[in-house]
DNA sequence: CCTGAGCCTTGACACAGATCAAACGCGCGA
DNA sequence: TCGCGCGTTTGATCTGTGTCAAGGCTCAGG
């Protein structure tokens, strides 16, 4: 239970990882300081559930490091993943009291979290706030929406390269990669992860990913550990 | 081209059938004067395109009467539509030029708009807009990611079952029913729009409610023209 | 009246992906 | 060192939907 070497917590907000594309990435300075009067850090291990669906959640919060899910599960188990949180992603719902979807870490994580109250109401007040998490909102409704084409009308096949392309962009983004040569970005998803977000069996992800592998477009780089977490893909 | 009868469109916002569920719903009456004077109404026919994917759009708005949808489209045809629109609801995107989706009338569609770039300038001022936008966009956030867990996971059958539910519930609490013996409300969708929003072909959809009408749950009430467009779900 | 256009239904068949089952490789603790 | 657990791969088989094709119903127009 010894925290995790990454997972030490960033103090100030000015010096954030994030501080550009979260919810206070509008925010001026003395909005930041009013939003660290309320602020605390929590971090997950990988694995770990941050929150159970239906769960009071007394904080909202960003994603400062590390990937989780927002997954929903029916009676008889089946589930299906709803959302991706990657850093400067938004948990939580202020204005509603539970959560509608259990949120797991995939790797270690850690959030930056506000007291979901001071926080609703600095938003009332203070329209920087109030809009980032519109445009944030509208957003993830646009990735929301694409992602029912993938589920509702393409093949295993492109379903993966969807994947693939969503973590890629959302890297790059974040890494600000030369994009020169092969792409190269880390997987950190088991195929059962991959298969809950994708709406197919574990299986069926293996096999098109060892497909894929063996025709070309996409390369499994075998340096790693585990060589299929790790993804250069070629085109 | 003549106008619809039911397509008389209503001039004061005051009393507006959907006053109190769209975007304006939490305004003052001076609010609303404000947002009369860039205001207009727009009329469709049924089967009519609002708005192509991709196109420039001048304007926002609120479905009035009427059933829309919103759809996406691959370069091979493949088209998944990826929200109902039904009186209240919103259209466009505050801070975005184009639209991301063909909207398409359904039925018969009175839309209420409003100038974007005003609107747009009303929302920076006036929170009770800002909010209720938000709220709005919140819940259609998480109505597509329920949206996603059908069409990932469900069989053809269940995903019949969702649809039916969903109109059913938006029907209700737009007409307020006695709830009292079977739920009867039109479907106002062919069985193409269906299979589109399900993931499904037009034929697996007609497949699977002829059998369901049969064995029950679902019956087709047939005193209509169209028989399969009016339906009475029981249980 | 007939005709054609839409929309819906039904049938026969093919196939993508699910399901069930076995086995592999790697890291870890005893 | 061994054995175990976990994630993954691979195989054999089954099945729910898709695909292709034909035919029916209802309405509008000539």
């Amino acid at each position: 239970m010894l925290k995790d070497k990454n997972a030490v917590a960033p103090h100030a907000c000015v010096d954030c990882p994030i501080r550009h594309r979260a919810v206070c990435a509008r925010c001026e300075v003395d909005e930041l300081e009013e939003l660290e009067t309320f602020k605390y850090y929590r971090t997950f291990e990988a694995g770990q559930t941050v929150i159970w669906s239906g769960d009071r959640m007394d904080f909202v919060g960003s994603v400062v490091s590390g990937i989780g899910t927002l997954t929903q599960t029916m009676e008889d188990g089946r589930t299906q993943m709803v959302g991706l949180l990657l850093p400067s992603d938004f948990v939580g719902r202020p204005g509603r009291e539970g959560s509608a979807y259990d949120v797991v870490a995939t790797t270690d994580l850690v959030m930056c979290c506000f007291r979901k109250k001071p926080f609703e109401q600095m938003m009332l007040v203070t329209p920087h706030l109030a809009q980032r998490l519109l445009e944030m909102t509208l957003d993830e409704l646009d990735a929301a929406r694409e992602w029912m084409l993938v589920l509702g009308r393409k093949t295993a096949r492109e379903k993966i390269a969807s994947l693939l392309s969503i973590i890629a962009r959302r890297d790059a983004s974040l890494h600000l990669r030369r994009s020169d040569g092969p792409i190269v970005f880390d997987l950190p998803l088991t195929r059962e992860a991959m298969a809950d977000y994708l709406g197919l069996t574990l299986e069926t992800v293996s096999r098109q990913i060892s497909a894929t592998a063996d025709h070309r477009p996409l390369r499994v780089d075998s340096g790693d550990a585990c060589p299929s977490r790790r993804c250069r893909v070629s085109s």
